[in-house]
RNA sequence: CGCGGGGUGGAGCAGUUGGCAGCUCGUUGGGCUCAUAACCCAAAGGUCGCAAGUUCGAGUCUUGCCCCCGCAA
């Protein structure tokens, strides 16, 4: 079919692959501009505008979409059957979702009505969910709300990090969208209504949420957030007045094991966020509001990640220490 | 010319006012132990990123270069 994809990171970038090869023809690819990045403030183009010079696609990067006469007319000219959007990151206005016949489809990381919006697998393993999926839909003018074609269910592994569950989930999107499409061109396609009443929203994560929040938060909730901001931000915490992240971090259970009848007996009376154990062999384990903390990978302030007894050799942090 | 940190034995770090190069850990050998992420003893291992300069003497000061990293996006 003729199509038309919208979309900018990796993650657009997989489903973008996958049509390809599928064969369909891409007759235009519409992403991001490039964006001054990492060191140096170097220009980057995005992933799907790679792979589409790769390919020798038609590439269109506006700046802006919306009363943007030039590039929707531009977009009728291509004359697509049908434009699939993914992870674009821009609001498409009626007049865009009106252009293709056969519809506008989009792929969203979330078994939908669950998790609306733009972050849907971060909240998800933020959450601490066990399942979340892939769903294709048409495109509506809500935010998410277009009737559904497809959904794929995914486990959530305990100790998998939204970066790993992105890569996963990219892949089995892009599955998704050529067996969408497959349904469409047979006509075979459903078209089936959400639940608006069982609708969530899973919006941008916000910078303020990676503080550790020791008062208030359990060994688990700590672990989910940190296991869902690696690799966006990182969960952080403060010791000695410096700002400290956790890539990796376990719930200790046995705490038998580790603690010494000093600290076991007294271990109720130390205010959350204390250091029980801090040994270069041993490891890194903070007291809960319930439950132990086991830190496995750390970073310190203008330092890499690292394994938390690579960490404790140089940096020493003493037992008894409080984490804010 | 976006902001900032750093290159010291295998790893992570310290090294004050320039004066014999250290710490924690790992490695190797030995000892102790029913046993150990335990303990004791001993040993190996460093052109202190590269080059030039200042100096009686530079990891430590000056200059140039190379490389790495964090933030921000």
């Amino acid at each position: 079919m003729k199509i038309v994809f919208m979309g900018t990171p990796d993650f657009a970038k997989e489903s973008l692959e996958a049509i390809y090869e599928a064969g369909h023809e891409i007759v235009g690819v519409i992403t991001n501009p490039d964006r001054p990045k990492g060191r140096g403030m170097k220009m980057i183009p995005t992933p799907v505008k790679e792979y589409a010079l790769s390919k020798e696609l038609q590439i269109y990067q506006p700046e802006k979409i919306k009363n943007n006469e030039e590039i929707i007319n531009e977009m009728k000219k291509l004359n697509p059957e049908i434009i699939c959007v993914v992870a674009y990151g821009k609001i498409l206005p009626k007049e865009i979702l009106d252009i293709p016949p056969k519809g506008c489809i989009n792929v969203h990381g979330s078994l939908l009505p669950k998790y609306r919006g733009a972050a849907p697998i971060q909240w998800a393993v933020l959450n601490g969910d066990k399942i979340t999926g892939i769903t294709t839909m048409y495109m509506a003018e809500g935010m998410d709300t277009g009737d559904m074609i497809l959904k794929k269910e995914v486990e959530i592994g305990d100790n998998e990090t939204t970066g790993e569950l992105w890569n996963r989930l990219s892949k089995i999107g892009g599955q998704l969208l050529v067996q969408t499409l497959e349904q469409i061109e047979l006509g075979t396609a459903s078209r089936i209504k959400q639940d608006d009443s069982e609708a969530t929203i899973a919006p941008m994560l916000d910078k303020k949420m990676a503080k550790i929040d020791w008062e208030n938060k359990t060994a688990q909730e700590i672990k989910n957030l940190v296991r869902g901001l690696n690799p966006i931000m990182g969960a952080y915490t403060f010791i000695n007045g410096k700002k400290i992240k956790f890539w990796k971090v376990e719930v200790f259970k046995e705490i038998e094991q580790i603690s010494s009848s000093e600290l076991k007996n007294n271990i109720e009376k130390y205010e959350n966020g204390t250091v029980i154990i801090s040994d270069s062999k041993k490891g890194l384990y903070i007291k809960t509001k319930q439950g132990i903390l086991s830190i496995l990978e750390i970073q310190g302030e203008n330092a890499k990640r690292m394994k938390i007894q690579d960490f404790l050799r140089g940096n020493k942090i003493k037992e008894l220490e409080v984490f804010s």
